[in-house]
DNA sequence: TAGTGGTCTAGACCACAAT
DNA sequence: TTGTGGTCTAGACCACTAC
């Protein structure tokens, strides 16, 4: 028979492995607090920081946030889910994508933004194709929903195309969506690219979706909205890492 | 004036940032060795953990990997991408589909797999509509570029559909592809969906990946191919966070 | 063999939450 | 006021890498 390698356990991973499988088994509900690093220190005869590393194992998991000053607590396994499917088309969007996204979530959603004139950065300007320092709209949202924010984002559209238009602010007019309002001033969006990578959250993105500091990874989109060959609209679009889920369909032609 | 808090920064912060910031400087290059934990204790006046810790805010953010026994060396920045534009189509692959993601990365990229008949679990047969226990093949790929592991993933198709036929087999056939392969036996796939996340990485898979056990996180694509409400393949593909972007290109209908 | 990072002990002080 | 998690010190042993 095989002779499995069966090196000596660590003792934080064991610590984890019991704690995980008491919320397997139920023992510990979804926003139950977890024994501490004190009550795990004396119950396993472990120092402070190999309790710690315990709990950092099932903070990274997911499974589990510190609240400073409180105590350990069991984290909600729902992701929320972003589908692309039908996301982006010319029919006026009603409700908004992202109450739809937010429709499986008990509490009420909603979101906060403040558009800003701007000149392009040199990021800015290459994703939109524009020289940098030119005009451009940036729009900064935070998206809530179960009353906690789930999503960051920043779009940024070229002045030189909205600029003195009655769809110069994203958020103001009487026509909504990327889409509706570029077909409004003549611009044809025909296609939208998405770029998705993973990273750890900066500390500007935790603070602003309230995850701990250290060892939280953030989901991003990098999206384009084209005319043709021309970039309209940019964004940068945030997520909690752990929060959700992306689905996109993709139809195969004949 | 706004008063700003101005709270007294962290060592590990300071320390961390001093070292992102000389690799910003290029002081450091792609695959230079760092200072060391001990060599930090000795340039900061810190305790063996705090420099511990400025370094795992660095292996975190991935710019650095800890090779044990030998040092922290800076890691590459280059992301491999994965375009779902044109992937999934009825042409013949030729390069397949990793060949094009790899082709950036200097030394040569392949996979190796393996093929087996197993019963559906109770997530395979959930994901393929069929019952559990119901006979499948699974094949269980890992794709490599530049020498190291950049890929895994685990395959499902129903033998209900492919038993017996000339492409049982995914990888042993003339025909190569899901879409080709499910052509050749009469199932028409029309539409394939991809179901983003990310997620701390399990054991196994940080060791197939070869990443650290602690603080890796992977994005994971859940895929299926449909030929109309028939699900005729699922499939899993694991890639390590910070080495991967995938792109995904929606037509805009008139 | 010398040095490295991974794990661990046994303390300490702090800001903050709960009471 | 008490307890919590976040940070930090000052040691230790180990397996492993590089020489």
């Amino acid at each position: 028979m095989t002779d499995t390698p069966d090196r000596a356990p660590h003792r934080y991973v064991e610590i984890a492995n019991d704690i995980r499988e008491a919320i397997a088994r139920g023992e510990y509900q979804v926003g139950d607090r977890l024994p501490g690093e004190n009550v795990l220190m004396q119950r396993y005869g472990v120092a402070r920081a190999t309790a710690r590393d315990a709990l950092a194992v099932l903070r990274h998991e997911g499974l589990a946030i510190a609240r400073p000053g409180a105590g350990v607590y069991v984290t909600s396994r729902k992701r929320l889910i972003r589908d692309s499917t039908d996301r982006y088309s010319r029919r006026q969007a009603s409700p908004p994508p992202f109450m739809t996204d937010a429709a499986n979530s008990n509490h009420e959603a909603g979101w906060e933004h403040v558009s800003e004139r701007k000149s392009a950065t040199t990021r800015v300007a290459e994703l939109l194709g524009i020289a940098v320092g030119e005009p451009v709209m940036e729009t900064a949202y935070r998206f809530f929903a179960d009353g906690s924010p789930v999503q960051l984002s920043w779009s940024w559209e070229p002045l030189s195309l909205t600029g003195g238009t009655p769809v110069e602010q994203p958020e103001e007019g009487s026509v909504t969506g990327v889409i509706a309002r570029m077909d409004a001033i003549g611009q044809r969006v025909d296609r939208v690219v998405e770029k998705v990578t993973a990273r750890a959250a900066t500390t500007s993105e935790a603070e602003r979706l309230q995850l701990p500091q250290r060892g939280s990874y953030v989901l991003v989109i990098e999206r384009r909205h084209y005319a043709g060959d021309l970039a309209v609209e940019a964004c940068d679009i945030v997520f909690p890492g752990d929060r959700y889920e992306l689905t996109y369909a993709i139809p195969v032609p004949d």
